[in-house]
DNA sequence: AATGTGAGTTAGAGGCTATAACAACCGAAG
DNA sequence: CTTCGGTTGTTATAGCCTCTAACTCACATT
């Protein structure tokens, strides 16, 4: 690779990396092209030769937060476990993963982006992440109560990510895992808990044994 | 009251309605105060007379809206209807106060605005909504897989929000069943179904079942 | 009628994103 | 070694935003 293209590239991990800073000290909001220029020690203007605008920046962050995500789930993932401590493993790799930074869990999850547009890239790690979580699927989770055409939506939804070798009620599961793990960090990121004296942790917990206790 | 209190407040309501179009039109960023002043027909600094700064406007919609939600989970409960009904008829009721204006959602419940502080006025409400919630419980919606400390919490939780004829138990649940259609609910608002083909009300439902099965 | 209060205006400071025009550097080719 | 082209930085500026200051005008009360 080209020399200039390395410094180029590492210019940019650099943006990247003072964002995610200014993103864990000030929020979403402290995500500046000014103030990410002064601390590398440019004027902002200078910014817009590596990322074409903000958004794109965030799209980026966006996209790696996915995929860091995936990567801290696949690897609390020990596959000769069963399936319940397989579940408790992930779950409990999701919430230190979001709590560890929440502005960043909240850049994925929480109010979207107003000009926002998911990149195929940034799918890719989205669904990479739910793949490690069905991993931790047991055989047969059990019925739910669920209308007809839900499974049918699973199904396909199952196809497009290759999760051929998945049943209908596992991937339910899945979202239902995904769904009220997210119920719970949600709130607890946004502060809703704090004023109820409550530990957002051992709610959590709680769901995660009840999600298991589903099957057993 | 005086005539100027009086169109004051009428003023101030004004504002707060085109706020919320504007919140409905173009989300959270809508709400500028140049453009609710142009939609009012005034000049931007002219708002200023009437809330303090943007933060304060925000705050009151948000306490607004709490209040609102709050009402219009009350009037969902039929008294005389079970258990059962009164829960599927309250989260009916919540999905559907969600999806009709998804960005009054998300100011309630998604990224919390940075200087945000949630005045005593805006608790109430809250409370209020947790209460309705709470009204659907059954008598004893069965044990739950809880560490220890969590119903101490729960206890004194209870105690502030004067729910003392609601046993440990019912408390949990309440919570439990806040946090899961709260889970479905934000995936939905922030469009994470979106791309997936899946249908979020049939999700939801799921979900809905699954917490009235737990106790019957 | 005079006075004070409240509501509107414009001007402007300081922040933001983003673009345009310009200067300087750095690698490569003649 | 020199010259040239592309890259990377700069400053200036436009157009948004929130919010304050200073000023005008109208209205209600005394």
């Amino acid at each position: 690779m080209d020399r200039r293209q390395r410094y180029r590239e590492q210019t940019r991990q650099e943006v990247k990396r003072i964002a995610l800073e200014q993103l864990a000290e000030h929020g979403i909001a402290g995500i500046s092209v000014n103030a990410i220029g002064k601390r590398l020690g440019v004027t902002g203007p200078a910014i817009y030769r590596y990322f074409a605008n903000r958004d794109a920046l965030l799209t980026e962050l966006i996209a790696d937060g996915y995929h860091g995500l995936a990567d801290t789930l696949e690897a609390a993932i020990d596959p000769a476990a069963p399936p319940a401590e397989r579940t408790r493993a992930v779950a409990t790799a999701l919430r230190d993963w979001a709590v560890a930074v929440p502005h960043r869990y909240l850049l994925l999850f929480g109010t979207p982006i107003p000009g926002y547009q998911a990149p195929a890239h940034t799918l890719d790690a989205a669904n990479r992440a739910m793949t490690a979580l069905l991993a931790t699927a047991p055989p047969d989770p059990g019925p739910t109560t669920v209308a007809e055409p839900l499974y049918g939506q699973l199904s396909e939804w199952g196809e497009q990510l290759g999760h051929n070798h998945l049943t209908q009620r596992q991937q339910h599961w899945g979202m239902t895992v995904w769904s009220r793990l997210h119920g719970v960090l949600s709130l607890e990121v946004a502060g809703q808990f704090s004023l109820t004296g409550l530990d957002p942790g051992l709610l959590y917990r709680a769901e995660v044994e009840a999600l298991i206790a589903w099957w057993e």
